[in-house]
DNA sequence: TCACGTTCCCAAAACGCTTTGGACGGGCGA
DNA sequence: TCGCCCGTCCAAAGCGTTTTGGGAACGTGA
């Protein structure tokens, strides 16, 4: 095992009370005994014990996340990773620690429950929130500091929470389609019980409200965003008798998706046909470049995850400061796969 | 706060000591009573503090995985998200939790000591080893239990590892392109330090000596394993004098760039031109149905991720069972993306 | 009746830290 | 010189568990 805080103490001929105040910079210590304390410390490599200090401080210093794992639709989100980076960065910045849990997604609930009753954790953050999401009023009941990454709908009580606008993109994304003359625009969504997917569509329909468009049922879809499911789907509209001129992607896997299916079909994105996609900026899938492939609305997750994370922190050490709220704009990226109606 | 042991067994009239050995299931206490203990901790919904259960034990109860985040090549390797996930799963089966640290690339070796000096975990999961990783040596002088996931050559003293049989993955794959006819062929690898992307490279040279085909430097690349990656690379090999016929990707990602490379000069996959990868059944880019899209080495990394937690929670549990390896042999999927060579 | 096991329970120590409530001198002003 | 405060340190009591080392009550066999 490794040296204690005692052992150190009577190594250096000091009670561990001295020692303690010393290395946590308490004001009752001679200069020159903090100096040698602290040689001392880093000379013996001592850390002090993670759980003996939570337990008599009281304090974690952990967050939690809670990842439902469904046994249905086996998705494991990619944007999570990212999150997850851009978080963990910010938690061990502050001495804090990232505990994760994988649950099958009914007990979602028990898990935050055990988590809050062992004292495991000072606070967590909701990943994924439906549009009518049970765990946000289930939480603020636990008392549990807790910040939501997304927002959900229909839930009146004031919560934390972090976004991006999703309505806001997806609805200039589609006033942007319009100005090049689209007048058949089709969404590429999420899943619909997901509030990010619910505010797109939002977004989108109030744009073509806006342009005077009738939406079309046929040119909207809804599904776990997978590479395939973008393939079929532009296969399948674009075989359609009033085929869309125009893509709207929920994310780079399904754009790439679609991306392939109208390839194979012949068309090239920007000249036979339009695709604007969301762009969360995961690492692996770089939509940059001079011309971006594809024309995006973009944010950050990874920096969403570093605000999420100094969010909640502040919610567990001043837990007054009330619900917070950050809501993120995109940007509007032009790239390749974007440009005015075929005639 | 949550009721404590000492609560609960002041409210039952009994001693901590009896309540304690009643919930962990020791002989000596009566069979009434404890019935009565669990009903009571149930209907108190009492659970133990985790921090002052390992205190008291020496167990933390928590496996650690360190993610390394360099501030240059900024990726969240994508397979990472399905491996936590099977990992997690088995974790939370087993009472155990997951504590993830994000660690700038040059503080890893910090953070193992610092984990092990703070008695945060009781073994860590050391991911994406180079072929002379340092790290191992490291892991197994600090006495902390642990696992790799993939392995390191060059470290001569044995450690546990749980790895996928990539040279024989890439031989045999390429081993099926030359049955095609196929002579030239390119590899579009991950970085070479890594140790996996060394292995690849060795299993596809020696199919191609096996075959008599001299290597050509042209036709083989390293680079970390984005889509625009893939894409470059085949724009660029197949204008070459004398381009390649086939492609062996080192992922999903890569091979869907390589494809993507492809149809843009023209050309159609498994018809004018060969395309394997190596697939790890990431959920979001699923390569199935009645002819997957790839011809395809596969190996799921949740199945993966699922089997190194176990075999880590068993060295913890008995950690003279000496080092424990297991090789995971992969499946040749055959797809639509290969074929004979055109001639 | 007595010695001796069982059965069932408990008091107290321990885990490694923080924090409370002093204690002990030395310097200062009066 | 005395009294007081301040700077510096320490002993001991927690934090919520587990675990050690009994101990009382109750048979049981001789």
């Amino acid at each position: 095992m490794s040296v204690t805080l005692k052992q150190l103490a009577a190594s250096l001929g000091l009670s561990p009370t001295t020692v303690s105040r010393a290395l946590n910079g308490f004001p009752e210590v001679n200069a020159a005994t903090r100096k040698r304390v602290e040689q001392a410390a880093a000379l013996a490599n001592y850390h002090p014990n993670t759980r003996a200090k939570s337990l008599a401080t009281g304090r974690a210093q952990a967050i939690g996340h809670v990842i439902p794992v469904s046994t249905s639709h086996e998705i494991v989100n990619p944007v999570f990773a990212d999150f997850i980076a851009g978080a963990g960065e910010v938690y061990a910045r502050n001495g804090y620690e990232m505990i994760l849990r994988v649950v099958p997604d009914d007990g979602e609930a028990r898990a935050y429950r055990d988590l809050m009753a062992r004292g495991s954790v000072d606070g967590v953050i909701l990943h994924g929130p439906r549009t009518d999401d049970g765990r946000v009023a289930m939480l603020a009941e636990l008392g549990l500091p807790f910040l939501v990454h997304g927002r959900t709908s229909g839930v009146s009580a004031p919560y934390s929470w972090l976004d991006i606008n999703n309505q806001r993109s997806f609805h200039r994304a589609t006033e942007f389609l319009c100005d090049f003359g689209h007048r058949r625009i089709a969404l590429v969504n999420g899943l619909e019980e997901m509030d990010f997917a619910m505010r797109r569509r939002k977004g989108y329909l109030g744009a073509l409200a806006a342009a005077g468009i009738t939406p079309d049922p046929m040119l909207m879809r809804q599904a776990e965003m997978t590479e395939p499911y973008g393939y079929r789907a532009a296969q399948e509209m674009i075989q359609l008798p009033d085929p869309p001129t125009a893509f709207l992607a929920s994310s780079m896997i399904v754009a790439y998706g679609i991306l392939r299916g109208l390839s194979d079909m012949g068309l090239k994105l920007g000249r036979d046909i339009s695709v604007i996609t969301h762009d969360d900026e995961l690492s692996y899938l770089p939509n940059d470049g001079d011309v971006p492939l594809f024309t995006a609305t973009r944010s950050s997750v990874r920096e969403a995850g570093r605000r999420a994370a100094r969010m909640l922190l502040r919610l567990v050490a001043e837990p007054e400061c009330g619900p917070l709220t950050e809501l993120m704009e995109t940007s509007l990226v032009l790239g390749a796969s974007t440009g005015p109606v075929r005639t």
